[in-house]
DNA sequence: TTTAAATTAAAACGCATGTTTAAAATATGC
DNA sequence: GCATATTTTAAACATGCGTTTTAATTTAAA
């Protein structure tokens, strides 16, 4: 029979929850523990401080993805030839599989990304590049290869518009998402967002410069 | 000969600068009125609030960029055939006409406006929508005429994307152009970003779906 | 059952924020 | 040049934040 809910699992999910929704900086501990139904002073007795909390949230979703996504990498890398979209679609399988980690967990996790990366200059910023400087290299190498034509330069400014493009999308995801449905009658699923966003990234990396 | 620069003025030039490089919520008033030389209540006492204080600087660059923008619009409508190219060039000469505002004007504005939009649920999503909306519709219009075998689903979220790709370019600019100019030993001029950002987001329109 | 450790709880601390107040200083109009 | 309006100043206010403290409580071990 499992335990019921530890504290620190409490926290860790409405924190999730939140900085989601509305970032990091912009979510208190006052509303996480609230929202947890825990005392406010447990956040700094199991983890410390607000900062390392963040990260333990993020942690959750990286371990998942990050052992998928150099995998995916592994198995392209050696290949003679590939294209840039088969680059991008080396991200499908990793992300869908952080759904193990949490219903919408794709979704929630390009949000907690995509705040992070907002966080211009502050300790996320440090922490997400820690984790991502890799993956940035091997991507950036696998662009390449699938992109000879374009210079390191102009591959090293599409990617970040990529990345960009794939942040923003889920930052203002819920938002936007209300708009399409009351401008198209139609309901758009979360995982939805990375099919339509592949394509389009593949398209804007292969475009010819100036 | 010109009257000192007055008060009002100096909190606006002040805010500015510390706004686009941090971010709205990030930059304090009491940050803004030692960079102005000015007395902290200035700030209330001539704009009223904060809140007013962070519309006014808006409104310097929205003031000339709209009307250029909605006149490239109204010069390519009538046209019975343009490519997504053609309607992402409309930006350029509206865009360049922010260096009027102020040297640097263009990435400036684009970086407010990534704060802007990057604040997620407050005013500053409403005031920007106010006055994007509309260009929004019509950008969605031409890029559907240039566009037409897209649905209006597909359009609206690539739209979205061209959204996040273009103001995160401008958000995350100078850390960014820090590590350009790292790995790639060259200096990277800001107006150079939308020349490299243009053709990008016309091949991600202009992809194929699926 | 007793003792020690781990956890929860309530309250306060120190600090930074936007805003307001009320007096002093300055500029304006007659 | 005086009276009035405008602007500047310094100080305080109210609020919310992350964090710390100290005591109560629960859990685990002996």
């Amino acid at each position: 029979m499992a335990k019921r809910e530890t504290t620190k699992d409490k926290i860790l999910n409405a924190a999730e929850a939140l900085f989601a929704e509305h970032g990091f900086e912009q979510t208190s501990l006052r509303q996480i523990t609230a929202e947890a139904d825990v005392n406010l002073a447990s956040v700094n007795y199991h983890f410390g401080s607000k900062k390392a909390l963040i990260q333990a949230v993020m942690a959750r979703y990286l371990e998942v993805l990050m052992p998928a996504l150099n995998a995916e990498f592994d198995q392209l890398e050696p290949q003679a030839q590939f294209t840039t979209r088969d680059v991008f679609d080396c991200f499908r399988e990793p992300l869908n599989a952080l759904k193990k980690v949490r219903k919408g967990g794709p979704t929630i996790f390009l949000s907690l990304l995509g705040f992070a990366y907002a966080d211009i200059q502050g300790h996320l910023r440090r922490y997400t590049m820690e984790h991502f400087g890799e993956v940035m290299h091997r991507l950036l190498a696998l662009l390449h290869v699938a992109n000879p034509n374009l210079s390191p330069a102009d591959m090293f400014w599409r990617l970040h518009f990529v990345l960009g493009a794939s942040v923003f999308a889920q930052v203002s995801g819920p938002a936007l998402r209300e708009i399409a449905a009351a401008d198209f009658g139609e309901s758009i699923a979360a995982d939805q967002v990375v099919d339509r966003l592949i394509p389009f990234l593949a398209g804007g990396v292969d475009a010819p410069t100036a």
